[in-house]
DNA sequence: AGGGAAACCCGAACGC
DNA sequence: TGCGTTCGGGTTTCCC
């Protein structure tokens, strides 16, 4: 579920906190698959580890410590949260990284989805993300002409991370309610007028979803309440907010998508 | 190249 | 009440 708001949110509570703080030890709670590096060196690594910064590109967190670099994909129920060393381990944490003050770092993921990577290069993990869509450099000109190289439909593209890097199944959906673009249009058909409405819709959708503190959805990531705002997510059968249409629920790219079939229409 | 499907995983929601 | 089934969400990988 986190999509850019709610990692971009973790991120800026977790930066304070964290910046200039030194690792003393890790643990891993991890059965499965952990990319890189194997739970043991993990473990070896991180302590005295400082660190030095954090950030997010696209949905992952980036952890910059004083030798390596430390990415963390939340994928689909993960969390991470500072909490008293002392506090007991909770049900479903995979990563305990112990600070040399009085927190702990934990990554909790009930799903087993989520990934860490603790390497030297981060371009080897982030290298192949596409732009991200709340820089100045991503226009509507920009928008129009990545889309023009593709022949896919809107939805799966703009969910696609090596695209645009940000936007999730949510986002997505209502970014193109906003925009009025119905997801199975074929990228390369969009006018410019129309992706100047994209544009800013992806713009307005991400920066409510950072203001209102993410999405809490499912029983993952409390706090924020962006998702008592969602126009369609969710709201299969309601009416439309724009124009009081029923609310569809179709498969795109195998995924649940919501969308009003009156004012996302397919032509055009 | 694009798109469909399966795999990964587990708790919630649903059906009976 | 309790059991079994289905579903969803992000990504990768495989296949047509």
């Amino acid at each position: 579920m986190p999509e850019l708001p709610e990692v971009e949110t973790i991120t800026r509570k977790l930066s304070p906190v964290l910046t200039n703080q030194e690792i003393c030890s890790a643990e891993l709670l991890w059965d499965g698959s952990l990319a890189t590096p194997s739970p043991k060196e993990f473990c070896q690594i991180l302590p005295g580890q400082l660190i030095e910064n954090v950030s997010r590109r696209g949905k992952f967190i980036w952890i910059t410590l004083s030798q390596y670099h430390l990415l963390i994909h939340l994928r689909m129920s993960g969390d991470l949260f500072t909490r008293p060393i002392a506090d007991p381990i909770e049900k479903h944490d995979r990563v305990i990284i112990n600070l040399t003050g009085s927190l702990s770092l934990v990554f909790n993921d009930t799903r087993k989805f989520g990934r860490i990577w603790l390497t030297r290069d981060p371009e080897l993990v982030l290298g192949k993300l596409g732009p991200e869509p709340l820089t100045d450099s991503f226009s509507a000109e920009f928008l129009h002409t990545m889309l023009k190289e593709k022949h896919r439909q809107l939805k799966p593209l703009l969910m696609d991370q090596s695209f645009l890097s940000g936007l999730g199944n949510i986002y997505t959906d209502e970014a193109l309610h906003i925009a009025r673009l119905n997801p199975l249009r074929k990228s390369d058909s969009l006018t410019i007028d129309e992706c100047i409405a994209l544009r800013e819709a992806i713009k307005d959708v991400l920066h409510e979803g950072i203001l209102r503190n993410g999405a809490s959805i499912d029983w993952v990531y409390k706090g924020g309440d962006f998702q008592n705002h969602f126009r369609v997510y969710g709201r299969k059968g309601e009416a439309c907010p724009t124009c009081g249409a029923m609310i569809e629920k179709i498969l795109v790219g195998q995924r649940g998508t919501h969308f009003c079939p009156t004012c996302q229409s397919k032509e055009e």
